[in-house]
RNA sequence: GGUCGCGUAGCUCAGCUGGAUAGAGCAUCUGCCUUCUAAGCAGACGGUCACAGGUUCGAAUCCUGUCGCGAUCACCA
């Protein structure tokens, strides 16, 4: 029995001696720090069954349990709390428990549990990744680890997105602009090559649609535009618009600047609402890039030989850059394989109601009992929608490894009503997993200067981003001085450990639902609450460790424990409770503010408490593997958010 | 407009299923390296927890409304 239950019994015991009343339920909460005590029992709540003073009842309870209970040294009362204050033996004993498992805080999957299998990355393959699949690769990593230390089997998946009209026009880019290049005859990561030949594509579409819109005047517009867009939406766009223009202190009531005011508004209105129109309809280009579509839907040879080679091009490159981040897959679906899956699943669908047909084919989900909306499931000529082949996956995925229980989407918030949707759907349809079914939903990654846009040169690329984190660390440590001596290699790898650990630490800490604000200038902290303070730590731990060169493994339980030494084994307490409730929550950040108060008790007891300075030789025993606790805990939770600690730094 | 999320110190963030005087870091200011790594420690300064109601012995936390920011509402993915 655990030390909150003991509490919780005795409690409830002393108010049925006391006054024959029965409690449910106890709150305990740890005693705030400027009081004395360890752990707190909150009285207010008994007052409803026991009526009376809750300072009075305090005393009593608390004279209870102090003699009643061993683990209960002394208690005091303030308001309607009671404070205990635990005895040192608890604390001992409980450190003589864990200090020598390494495994403290972790469980251990049982073999015939249900596994959960946790989908990140998903990236397109006609760009580099950029800060954004950073931090969806981080959490999604971080939290298939903090899944499997809590007990369950895991599968690391992710589904590429290697197919459509995005990747068709970087090969078409390529085949008309590449004389042939590749990666090794331009020395360029093959997901920046091809990422230049969508940038090329673009440049050049935009530059056809320029020629096209300019020209014509407003009143030309509106001729191209109809049955494209409706009055009240260019009436909508216009008045929002001129809000702003208000705003910024146009004066609107002079013909003139009205004028060309409307004008400006009017054509920045029909280059966004006839760019697709364009694109489909009259572009040379987008002709072309609609017909490398259509050949390699149908499986041209030389499109789909093209489209193989660009592709390995783009998967090296991933590759790299997961590696330089230290994440991995167990499996990896590919769009072009599961685009088609699905439908037979709709078909099934359709004969059992889950799903009906409108009059010119297109299938549909009413989700309106739910609250939602319809939804498309497969268009009137019978080909799939993103929801098609997202449900024909999910079920692929438990038909790969049955043992599948339930399932995690990494993926930003923009999508939440397509995966609300999507469960609902796999739920209607059946299937027993589709109960354990979780979005997690992060914030967008923003800069300063608002979204990033690849047309405006703001994406933060993954790999610069990551050798710009090296590169700092770098420099201050070579600044403090502290790594003379060692080699040029084990300095490189110090460095990559500091850097990547102080980007990672950075993003994991922000609740994954807020969306991160990430300015470039400023950068990333190397002090205060940082990766590299947590790292710190831990390699400080290490020097104390090989200096302590001598048997330590004797357990200590009879001396009198510092405060400092008492918040320490109180924090060490928490760990499996914390990955736990991360995993529960889905949320990294509660394992790395865990680990940061982890490190500021250490610090603190590290600067006020001498260790081999200690008066007496068990303490000083004690300090060294009270130390070394703190230290692999601090390790372990490093490694459930993918975080690597230095020996020495 | 409908739906969802967010709003806590100048800035970046914690604050668990409601509990004591709302906590950290950065920035600003004070101290501490001839003693275990100062990427650190000890301290000062800094708050109408967006606003208004409600529930409760007790609300940053739960409910309702308002405001602000963001996302989303395709036979795109």
């Amino acid at each position: 029995m655990s030390l909150q239950q003991t509490i919780s019994e005795n409690v409830k015991t002393a108010i049925k001696r006391l006054y024959d009343a029965n409690l449910e339920s106890i709150e305990l909460q740890a005693t705030r720090k400027e009081f004395e005590g360890d752990i707190t029992v909150v009285i207010f709540p008994m007052l409803r069954v026991v009526k009376g003073n809750p300072v009075q009842i305090g005393e009593a309870v608390g004279k209870y349990l102090v003699e009643n209970v061993a683990e209960i040294d002394d208690f005091n009362v303030v308001k309607g709390f009671l404070n205990l204050v635990i005895s040192d033996i608890y604390y001992l004993n409980f450190f003589k428990e864990i200090k020598d498992n390494k495994q403290y805080g972790i469980v251990t999957p049982s073999e015939d549990g249900k596994a959960v299998m946790v989908e990140y990355a998903s990236p397109n393959t006609n760009k580099p990744l950029h800060l954004g699949h950073v931090r969806n690769v981080l959490l999604g990593y971080a939290v298939a680890e903090i899944i499997k230390a809590s007990g369950k089997k895991v599968y690391k998946t992710q589904i590429i997105n290697d197919r459509g009209i995005h990747i068709c026009k970087s090969m078409l880019a390529w085949q008309r602009f590449g004389n042939g290049q590749t990666p090794e005859s331009t020395s360029l990561k093959g997901d920046k090559l091809v990422g230049n030949y969508y940038v090329r594509f673009e440049n050049e579409f935009q530059k056809e649609y320029g020629e096209w819109l300019d020209p014509i005047t407003t009143s030309d517009l509106y001729g191209k535009a109809e049955g494209i867009v409706k009055s009240e939406e260019v009436q909508l766009f216009l008045s929002e618009e001129l809000k702003s223009y208000i705003n910024d202190g146009y004066d609107l009531s002079d013909e003139d600047i009205k004028n060309k005011v409307h004008d400006k508004i009017i054509r920045k209105f029909f280059k966004i609402a006839l760019k697709n129109h364009f694109f489909n309809n009259i572009s040379v280009l987008g002709a072309q890039a609609q017909e490398m579509l259509r050949k390699w839907e149908a499986g041209d040879k030389e499109v789909v030989e093209l489209w193989k080679m660009m592709n390995e091009w783009v998967y090296d490159g991933f590759e790299q850059t997961y590696k330089a981040i230290g994440v991995d897959f167990d499996s990896y679906y590919y769009e072009s394989n599961t685009y088609l899956l699905g439908k037979d699943t709709i078909e099934e669908g359709l004969t059992n109601g889950v799903f009906f047909k409108k009059e010119d084919g297109s299938v549909w989900c009413d989700l309106t009992a739910e609250g939602l909306d319809e939804k498309i499931v497969l268009r009137s000529d019978g080909t799939s929608v993103y929801m098609t082949q997202d449900i024909g996956t999910a079920i692929q995925r438990v038909k790969d490894n049955p043992d599948i229980g339930g399932m995690i989407y990494t993926v930003g918030n923009e999508q939440d009503y397509h995966f609300k949707v999507l469960f609902l759907i796999l739920k209607k349809l059946g299937y027993d997993w589709a109960k354990n079914l979780h979005h997690l939903s992060y914030g967008m990654v923003d800069l300063p200067s608002g979204k990033m846009k690849s047309r405006e040169g703001t994406v933060v690329d993954a790999d610069d981003l990551i050798i710009e984190m090296i590169e700092t660390a770098g420099e201050i440590s070579k600044e403090l001085g502290k790594l003379d001596g060692y080699t040029e290699d084990e300095k490189t790898d110090i460095y990559a450990t500091i850097g990547l650990g102080a980007l990672k630490y950075f993003i994991l800490k922000v609740d994954p639902k807020k969306r991160i604000l990430f300015n470039p200038k400023e950068s990333v902290d190397f002090q205060g609450n940082t990766g590299p303070f947590i790292q710190y730590a831990y390699a400080r731990i290490q020097a104390i460790l090989r200096k302590a060169d001598f048997d330590s493994s004797m357990p200590v339980t009879d001396i009198v424990l510092h405060e400092k030494e008492k918040q320490l084994i109180k924090q060490l307490e928490l760990y499996p409770e914390i990955i736990q409730n991360a995993a529960n929550e889905l949320s990294p950040a509660l394992v790395a503010n865990y680990i940061y108060d982890l490190v500021k008790a250490y610090n603190s007891f590290f600067q006020n408490v001498s260790i081999f300075g200690a008066d007496t030789e068990k303490k000083k025993l004690f300090r060294v593997q009270l130390s070394s606790s703190v230290g692999s805990t601090i390790k372990s939770a490093c490694n459930l958010l993918g975080i690597n600690v230095p020996e020495r730094m």
